[in-house]
DNA sequence: TTTTGAGTTGTTCGA
DNA sequence: GTCGAACAACTCAAA
């Protein structure tokens, strides 16, 4: 009688998830948990109440889906370790199954984990399933690893076909089932935040998401992708970074769809697929480059001497720069736990570029307000948006917030939608509402709109700023 | 070893 | 308003 413990964390789903399909292949039975793990939850100052949200739905459908097959899942909360030693200990289990994580403090609280069940004499299985293509298996011709997205683009592609399809889900569970302990009291906290998200988890919505997904929207996903006023994207994030979808059903549906010889706009499809590579490549460099977490990619820009006024911060936070594509993008990420990706990387530009705040204050207060945040992929964006990340681009990259309204949000829908005070505006206004009041504020005023007490002055000067910021990284 | 081609998502300037 | 060139001349990865 072979008992196995499956420790649930970045994988909640019962669908091809690989810990579990390994654990049940090699054991009667098997154990889930769950592990509220108290130093995330305590100490970790990038909580996310949206996050923990999703989470915690999650979890209820991946009870709810247990369940059905007479198997209970475990909720218990301290320190992991800990925890599945209590567990092993009253169950006599002789293996432990987990899907592998690549983020620093994952890595060292699973080496502790394997270290010290191995001395015990029980079977730890770490494995992969995160991603399409394991980090360590693409290298340059001369062994290196990869810098540049587009040749690893390039090398990731030659192993598409070699992801494995989803394996199917075995029709029975046998499980050793314990007294459940009690789900620990986490919505006060997701009450008590005004977030209110428009994803729900679980691996339902995950599915219902992707379907309706590759249904159309995938198909003008290259042109519409942009245009945060659209509904263009996936909405994924939070499902992805959540295992609440197996990222082999995405590449194996991608597959079909690229093979299909009616496909009707494969450039769709692959736009979308290399937006799925840029995931697997900043889980890459990650992996091969864990520093990135704590300061900048590139050394010769660890140094920059950001002014990080506080002031400027705290309008940023709340959407109050007077800049409406960034007060909208701010606005979006308080009000729902999710920006677009367009918006993301606006904002960010302004806090770095125009506010020369340090691109980690803007990294850390993302991972608390996202309802996806996941760290490889905000600390890559989070770089790039900086320039001190993995980007080639010779020239030193600065957005002009109002050139990039005009360009992503044309009639201001997305704007008008999040500022409502600059509803009543024209098109033609609502991108900069500050030179119509150079102008003449009467114009303004009789648009419905007193600037600097229905909506703020701009807090800085784009051209201003924007040299500044060249003299600041010293270009 | 040296050379060659190319790099997510840009902006500004001046005609 | 639109368009092409300049930006500044790097670094990576493959040939």
């Amino acid at each position: 009688m072979k008992r196995s413990i499956v420790w649930h964390r970045r994988d909640l789903r019962l669908h091809d998830n690989t810990a579990l399909n390994q654990a049940l292949k090699s054991s009667d039975e098997i154990i889930p948990i769950f592990i509220f793990d108290d130093d995330i939850l305590n100490q970790r100052q990038d909580f996310s109440p949206a996050c923990v949200r999703f989470m915690l739905e999650s979890l209820e459908d991946l009870e709810q889906a247990y369940l059905k097959k007479s198997v209970l899942l475990v909720f218990d909360r301290g320190k992991p370790l800990e925890v599945l030693c209590k567990l092993q200990e009253e169950t006599g289990a002789s293996a432990i199954f987990f899907n592998e994580d690549y983020e620093s403090y994952a890595h060292k609280r699973d080496t502790a984990v394997s270290e010290h069940f191995k001395s015990k004499g029980v079977e730890v299985h770490a494995s992969f399933d995160q991603l399409g293509i394991h980090p360590k298996h693409i290298r340059t011709q001369q062994n290196n690893v990869y810098t540049v997205f587009t040749p690893f683009k390039k090398t990731w592609l030659n192993s598409f076909n070699g992801i494995p399809s989803p394996e199917p889900f075995p029709k029975d569970i046998k499980s050793h089932n314990i007294k459940r302990i009690q789900l620990p009291m986490l919505e006060d906290i997701c009450k008590a935040s005004s977030v209110e998200p428009e994803i729900s988890g679980g691996a339902g919505a995950a599915a219902a998401l992707w379907q309706a997904f590759l249904a159309e929207r995938i198909y003008h996903y290259k042109t519409q992708r942009d245009f945060p006023g659209l509904n263009a994207t996936s909405r994924l994030s939070a499902h992805l970074r959540f295992g609440t979808i197996s990222i082999r059903q995405l590449f194996t549906d991608i597959k079909s769809l690229l093979e299909e010889k009616t496909s009707k706009d494969k450039e769709g499809v692959e736009t979308f697929l290399s937006e799925l590579i840029w995931r697997e490549f900043y889980f890459y460099i990650l992996y091969h480059f864990p520093q990135v977490e704590f300061g900048s990619f590139k050394p010769e820009l660890a140094g920059i001497n950001w002014e990080n006024n506080p002031a400027f911060f705290e309008a940023w936070k709340a959407g109050q720069t007077g800049y409406p594509i960034v007060d909208a993008g701010m606005r979006q990420l308080n009000q729902t736990g999710w920006t677009h990706n367009r918006l993301r990387m606006i904002v960010a530009s302004f806090l770095c570029k125009d506010l020369l705040i340090d691109w980690r204050w803007g990294e850390l207060f993302f991972m608390q307000r996202l309802i996806d945040g996941d760290l490889a992929l905000n600390n890559g964006g989070w770089q790039w948006a900086a320039s001190t990340g993995t980007d080639a681009q010779p020239y030193f990259r600065i957005f002009n917030p109002e050139l990039q309204s005009k360009k992503f949000d044309p009639n201001g829908s997305f704007i008008r939608q999040f500022v409502p005070e600059l509803a009543g505006l024209p098109d033609k206004y609502i991108h900069n509402p500050y030179s119509v009041y150079q102008k003449s504020p009467l114009m303004l005023e009789s648009c419905g709109v007193k600037l600097g007490k229905d909506y703020p002055f701009p807090i800085v000067d784009h051209k201003i700023q924007r040299e500044k910021a060249l003299k600041m990284y010293k270009l």
